[in-house]
DNA sequence: GCAAGATATGTCGAGTCCGACATAATGCAA
DNA sequence: TTGCATTATGTCGGACTCGACATATCTTGC
């Protein structure tokens, strides 16, 4: 898999328009860098409304804050697993997983 | 994460009714096989109507036709991760990766 | 029933991802 | 400001997943 080599990128910010055509990834990588961001934000929304800490959060799912907020940050080192094992873990179903994934920015 | 430790589950068949409750599985757990499974079938199904064998398919996407097998079967080995680069790359849009990861069992 | 193509299963070294820890930055009430 | 809670960033050892290879088990046409 080409995607592969380039993986470590930075996850951007987009503070303005789409940093993926500047950075030059194709199709299938920034479709892969919009699911893991459109889920971080799935992620953050559910947790804020659950009103847990990255900490009370982390120790829930037998995790620790560091990566919480790496997940919450679309850090390259998280996973979709581990976003939507996330999502499952704050009450999320496999159709909210669906949607989120598939999410547009806002 | 609980879920961590039960990990290498055999990924079932389904021949008759829900093994997830004969398994055990916690409510995560088990979304998580069936999103892996709902995956596996996409994966096969788009492959199929393109065409291509398990080897050429893993040519094209840089990988074996073993791991191929290993997606389609929803072996326990393979991430969902994996399993969405590969829809991805037969085409699949993140609109189709999210429908496909919440449709239910046929 | 055989042969050949396709798919399935088992294993392994290499590289990736995870939880953990340390520590820095940010926020926010007093 | 100062102090405390929360979130962010950097780094590691070890567990996990990857592609690859070997081999076994289907399929299908003959």
């Amino acid at each position: 898999m080409d995607a592969k080599k380039r993986r470590r990128l930075e996850s951007a910010d987009f503070a303005v328009g789409s940093a993926a055509e500047f950075l030059g990834l194709s199709a299938e990588e920034s479709a892969l860098v919009e699911m893991r961001l459109a889920l971080s934000r799935a992620l953050r929304e559910r947790r804020g409304e659950a009103g847990l800490t990255q900490a009370a959060f982390a120790r829930r799912i037998g995790s620790s804050q560091s990566r919480v907020a790496k997940m919450e940050a679309g850090d390259p080192s998280v996973s979709l697993d581990l976003l939507i094992r996330a999502l499952l873990a704050v009450g999320a179903s496999r159709r909210d997983v669906g949607q989120a994934l598939a999410r547009r920015m806002a």
